[in-house]
DNA sequence: TGCATTTTTTGACGCCCCGTCAATAATTGA
DNA sequence: TCAATTATTGACGGGGCGTCAAAAAATGCA
């Protein structure tokens, strides 16, 4: 079972090359530029052997958003580990976020992509599953930090969100945000210089107003944000040189 | 100068056949399946003859977008109108992106393809700015109501955020709802029931949270929502109407 | 080692779409 | 009426997709 012999410990080989060779062309040069015929030419391998590994070129998009994602989940998990409050480590997803956007801005591009309906309508319902799994994964270690919270008291009983739901508010301005930062070039002409800034604030204003103990002044909540980067950011990194 | 022969009233008209005949196979069977042959065959004309009219087929959706953009455009504008209070009128105008992205999914659902990088970065700058322009021109509509309570004092200067900043803040959260709604099939496994409800709570916890008077409690605030939702319901669809 | 069988690779092929442009048709206006 | 202008047409070159029969390579067995 476990058993893999050496020709098979080629082809899985040759399944990250072609990543590694389409995803150079994806991010520079866009979606419509990735070709199979290009891939195969540029590992001088016919087409066909190409279509042995992907049966499509968007599945190539969805292998390479699983990697991203994959990445996600990781720097997720490092930042609610520890021993601290759970406020303190959702702060801290929100810093790994900030890290996934700024730092691995490939990654973050490649998610993108893969939200593209184009790519995601021809894909198949394997990597698909995959996927949304890793999407739920993500949103489960933020939920149960707020059902920990819940618990400890921390964070009062609300009549009228469920855990889960606080959680899409907090996903929701965070995703938001950072999409209009992506694809809004006009934000900076409209007056918004700083929307990494605001959007720490509007998170502040969010976790104080489901009055999650102990409340934090905007600019407490800035410095703590600001602590917390530095901290994990070296770690971060080290994710980040792992994920290869 | 305003003349119009008879003729150039044809082509204008024309050019409205193409968009009616492009934006149900858009819809319904996605950008791929938008091809100039097909457009050109269902309206009996030669390819070469819809080339006249759009350059690309990356410019038939964007004029679909622009005329999507116009209809939202015209739902703020009546939203803002009126002698209430800016908060009052700013509350109308999330009731104006609800009613857009429920009642014109078509035309919500444009804009996500316009979105899409593979479109947008085809399309012609000309075609671009007057997006832009349309995205802006939303964008100030917030904005002012921002400031006129400013100006009124309901909403206190604050020294973390400037107006647009806070327009970013709801556009934020608004947006990434909706995107996040209309693209994460997993959103009711997850455990997130009623978007749009919690939506709004999250915008009321904003508001509030940005000092803006008078605060309503969460109860206040879904129920005068309701109110403004039943009353402008019927104003709304009649600029659906009016908008062929 | 030799040979038959299985697996993998190859690239030409059919199909379809894009955008162009010379030829044709229609319209205009004098 | 007819020459000049304008609009329409659709065949064409270029290129990508995904397939598949044939060729090559690897494997296994005597």
């Amino acid at each position: 079972m476990v058993e893999i012999t050496r020709k098979q410990r080629e082809i899985q080989q040759r399944t990250q090359d072609i990543l590694r060779v389409a995803k150079p062309i994806l991010l520079s040069e866009g979606f419509q530029a990735l070709t199979m015929d290009r891939v195969a030419a540029s590992m001088q391998y016919a087409k066909g052997t190409i279509y042995n590994h992907f049966p499509n070129k968007e599945e190539i998009v969805l292998a390479l958003a699983i990697e991203a994602m994959r990445l996600r989940h990781k720097l997720f998990d490092k930042a609610a580990a520890g021993q601290r409050s759970a406020r303190i480590r959702l702060m801290t997803i929100g810093v790994a976020c900030e890290f996934y956007t700024q730092s691995c801005p490939e990654e973050f591009q490649v998610e993108q992509w893969m939200r593209n309906s184009n790519i995601w309508g021809k894909s198949s319902p394997d990597r698909q599953a995959v996927i949304r799994e890793c999407e739920a994964g993500c949103m489960q270690i933020v939920a149960s930090l707020v059902r920990e919270s819940l618990a400890q008291g921390d964070l009062p009983a609300i009549e009228h969100l469920s855990p889960e739901e606080m959680v899409f508010g907090l996903w929701a301005i965070t995703f938001g945000s950072q999409i209009l930062t992506a694809s809004s070039p006009s934000l900076h002409a409209i007056g918004v210089f700083d929307p990494i800034r605001s959007t720490r604030i509007h998170c502040c204003r969010l976790l104080n107003g489901f009055g999650w103990q102990p409340l934090h002044s905007i600019d407490e909540y800035l410095g703590i944000v600001e602590k917390i980067s530095a901290e994990f950011h070296p770690q971060f990194l080290q994710i980040q040189r792992e994920h290869r």
